[in-house]
DNA sequence: CGTAAATATGGACGCGTGTAAAAAAGGGAG
DNA sequence: CTCCCTTTTTTACACGCGTCCATATTTACG
């Protein structure tokens, strides 16, 4: 807090000023200022000497302006509000720092025109590669074809279906959903699924997972929460009004329920509560609630939470692989990657 | 789902080629990107007709470099993982698109050095101005006069106490925490307040603002969890470990909690779940657990969490606006500009 | 239809940096 | 000391577009 005051450095705002300033020629900074190395040793102290007193950072769209590489990658993801996107984000960032590449997000807040748009911006700005979270059937799929056609383009999270010559990187939906399916019918009652309504590429997913996997159980599938309720469209208040709606007619108080993710599971238990039943216990008539994703809060929750969890840190990491493969030219293949990961249950008590 | 397949448009990359090939010159092609009703109709309406038949958009750094206004913001933000920041972030980002600003933000991860770099490229990049949600005591100052004295410069959330020069939007701690405390102190005993580390400016805010109020009250004032536990530093993690151990030795179990924040609260419900405990329900013994935020998952919580809520959109949208007349030299008085938001009481079950 | 005023347009220059090629400087072996 | 090779500097041009200003075009008005 008590840092010494520094006296204000003079600002020098054009590399040609600088150059004048520390007496070194103009195209020796900018090779210094894209890799230090790339000067000589005495250039390098001279310069860095002359940095200590005097003020100054490159101008960043001129430096980006006549160069092949932008060395910076675009995500756009659906939601920021969600912590499952912010986790994403940070596996993504993390990993694309490493690579020494920058990050520029755009967050769509599910709106198809600003998902157009920063399709749009990225192009504008040549990043070297984009990577997109796509929202659901509302996506406008045009914009991935321009962008597609345009820049190197992994999808992340979420596959469109229409889509198969893009490089996809996510979890393996059919294994995870599945997983639960089998946990939550071997411990319990066959279980239900509790859906949302059907605009999202992964609830879908994983519904058909659920209904695949109790089939080859042989046992019948019974899917709930497709139709909005209450115009409810925050998924915990769905999640809520779903169940509290089915628990008021006395339905489902003793089934095992498969929650379509964390925060559709999290109004659930909100709705389990509300009416008195405790998920987990065996006391009150054996009512499960378990989840998909893994949510942060999960361990937090009354009762713990039961999932299934998504290994986040690695589809971040292998988008990012995927994209410099891309953006380099090194796929192995010239055919479409599709990078699946598994699911891990996280046995809590919920379930 | 089903779009009609239109014919790959030709791609033209700059103005230049533009021009030639729809018979408008370069310049005009300029105005006409930054406000089409800058050129006459007639042209307006060959260029967009021109647009129809080839795939053009123009050049993100170009246009920006040579350009007075760059028409951007810059927001740096210390968490992406806290929902209270995606809010804010939220608010901001619609706020400033209403007033023609396009956001760019860095999450500097708690971490001074990305902080300070994300100044750094702040200031290369133009932006007009920048908004910072500063970190704790770690934040490095100097990045902050460096970025003040470049450029028009907001601080949003949480205020450093020495700088008391930069304008601020926030909440009047003094006022939403003293609201809880008092009506904890109302409904319940007297409250005790579950603190975090002294790193952040914020929770030292309210800390103090406990404090005071408790004084005012008449009522002795005890804090705990200023102490880091068992390596715990996840806010709920933290709320939930300090929670435990004095349950563990029987203390406060039936006592009024105030915490420092919702994440916080989070964890507290959790140890008194995990000990029988049901904040709320005067039954066993008139615990209370209260909260301060508004998390969007209060209202999902068992027991919901009564909390006192922060302004948020106000907060983000006077953050922009008064930015904005940094920018724009609007400013009505030259002095320090803070304009800090009442809190507002949401009772729930948990207080 | 003619003329002055208003407006739209196009040519020229500049923005701050990357980069290639040519010229100069430095460094070592003989 | 000379010659050759490696770095560095110079010089020059390019990047794609904003903006000024002189000129061409349209509009308004009589």
């Amino acid at each position: 807090m008590s840092e010494t005051q520094k006296p204000v450095k003079p600002r020098i705002d054009t590399m040609e000023h600088l150059s004048a300033a520390i007496g070194v020629s103009r195209p020796t900074l900018s090779r210094y200022f894209q890799d230090p190395e790339r000067v000589s040793r005495t250039s390098r102290e001279r310069i860095e000497q002359g940095l200590e007193r005097v003020e100054y950072v490159p101008n960043f769209f001129a430096t980006r302006m006549n160069r092949a590489s932008t060395g910076m990658i675009g995500v756009i993801i659906p939601y920021l509000n969600d912590l499952f996107f912010s986790r994403l984000l940070e596996a993504i960032e993390l990993a694309a720092m490493e690579a020494g590449y920058s990050v520029i997000t755009k967050c769509s807040h599910s709106d198809p025109a600003i998902e157009a748009r920063a399709a749009e911006t990225f192009m504008s700005m040549n990043v070297d590669g984009a990577l997109v979270a796509p929202l659901g059937n509302h996506s406008d799929l045009t914009v991935h074809e321009r962008l597609r056609s345009r820049l190197p383009f992994v999808m992340v999270d979420s596959q469109p279906e229409v889509m198969t010559e893009v490089d996809f990187i996510g979890t393996d939906h059919m294994q995870s959903t599945g997983l639960a399916t089998e946990y939550l019918a071997r411990v319990g009652g066959p279980p239900i699924f509790l859906a949302m309504p059907r605009v999202n590429f992964n609830a879908m997913a994983r519904e058909r997972a659920y209904v695949a996997k109790m089939e080859e159980l042989g046992l019948e599938s019974e899917v709930i929460g497709t139709e909005l309720i209450n115009d409810h469209w925050h998924f915990e208040a769905h999640g809520m009004a779903v169940l509290d709606a089915e628990f008021s007619k006395g339905r489902f108080t003793d089934r095992s329920i498969l929650c379509v993710n964390d925060r559709v599971a999290i109004g659930a238990l909100k709705a389990a509560a509300a009416h008195g039943l405790e998920p987990g216990a065996m006391r009150k008539g054996g009512l499960r609630i378990a989840g998909h994703d893994d949510y942060p809060l999960c361990p937090f929750l009354t009762p713990t939470l039961t999932t299934v969890a998504q290994n986040v840190d690695a589809i971040g990491e292998a988008a990012v692989t995927c994209l410099i493969e891309n953006i380099r030219g090194e796929k192995s293949s010239p055919e479409q990657t599709v990078k699946l990961f598994e699911g891990v249950m996280k046995m809590r008590n919920s379930a």
